[in-house]
DNA sequence: TTTTGGTTACACAGACCTGTTTACTTAGGC
DNA sequence: GCCTAAGTAAACAGGTCTGTGTAACCAAAA
């Protein structure tokens, strides 16, 4: 555990992001209003009054963590694959599958963070509706290259399903429901005028055969 | 406030009962972990000890707060109107617009008590699970009953909707989540066979003209 | 060497939490 | 008139929480 000393910044911001990454560990897996500034302060091994000279209060440590995830780049720009936009598009689904698979999701950061402390802490919910709109954003972008019309309305449809998926799998602890949120998804491209691929796997096959 | 006075059931199950609403009310506007047994008996102008006398720990006044919930009827089904099974399903969307609009809406009560304590009281994972389930459920009747093939897979999209739209509107406070989980909902009915009525308010039209 | 800045250890305040205990009251049933 | 059941008030136990105060420490910079 050597560290590198120089002049003004050796231990500081070093400091600062330990205690934010043990934050975000403990907060995310167990919620923010289960764990206390002592637990952090212990898990790293530092006095409480130590992440007190970092951050002026539990609040401003709980919207720096989730500043910090808001900031981080979505999860499905992986390096060299996903090329298209299409592919980006579907890819999300698939890396949100993968992480319904590990034992250490516990659902939406952000939509935890306001159920939790929402009402009362106003900057939670700021942050949290700021990630929703950035990854709305996201979607939009890539739909727009499609040459969607209304990539706006379909951006939002595939957001709602990309935080039912997380809402489902987090009672559920169901990771089919990823590739539920995928299916529809393609659906609702192909409805855009996307071209998806093959229809050999329709998630929802004809019935009832309307007039057609 | 007159009450029948017999021998064994005067006022407990009146008492009960008066606790589970105070405490539905409180849970679920301003979360479990935010309000204590302390302010529950307080609002009611009960005693503490009373409370204690009707539920052995808070735990399962937690359990009996959202087993209540759980045992109400899906808020879609009106007196006379909507009748059709497709018209239940729609209804369910606009039912859930009417509620993001309220000022006491907080999400969904399930999903929040997983996100806030899901983690250590198994129990309430376990009703939030059947509930989720009794929801795919309602939805896969009436697929089945308007001919849906693949119900099951069409049931567990809506309800991927569903939630995503109330996970949505809790952190965005936009109400117009609900319709664009409705135009999404008419798209993939549409895409198993049912007939939704008019193409005229496509949610998503068609773009870059593919191949035809 | 002296100063300085971040850190540690530790106690503490003040609040809130769950759950219990004790002693008192009230009101109906026998 | 007595018994029982239920509720009340209030204190309390034992714990956790956020946040502060204080004195000592240690290593690098001047």
């Amino acid at each position: 555990m050597r560290v590198a000393r120089m002049a003004p910044p050796p231990a500081p911001p070093l400091m600062k992001e330990r205690i934010l990454q043990t934050a975000d560990r403990l907060f995310y897996l167990q919620g923010i209003r289960a764990i206390g500034v002592d637990t952090i302060a212990a898990e790293i091994g530092i006095s409480k009054r130590t992440l007190y000279n970092h951050f002026p209060s539990k609040d401003a440590l709980i919207a720096a963590y989730l500043e910090r995830r808001r900031a981080q780049p979505p999860p499905s720009a992986p390096p060299a694959s996903a090329t298209t936009a299409l592919e980006q598009i579907l890819a999300t689904f698939e890396t949100l599958e993968r992480r319904f698979a590990s034992p250490d999701f516990r659902g939406c950061p952000f939509v935890n963070a306001v159920a939790e402390v929402g009402q009362e802490d106003r900057a939670v919910k700021s942050i949290a509706k700021a990630f929703k709109e950035s990854r709305r954003l996201w979607f939009r972008e890539r739909l727009t290259q499609l040459g969607v019309t209304e990539a706006d309305a379909l951006a939002t449809q595939l957001v709602l399903l990309v935080d039912g998926a997380i809402a489902q799998n987090l009672v559920r602890d169901d990771p089919s429901m990823a590739r539920a949120a995928k299916d529809a998804a393609k659906v609702l491209l192909r409805n855009a005028g996307v071209d998806v691929g093959d229809d050999a796997n329709p998630p929802t096959t004809r019935a009832k055969r309307s007039p057609r």
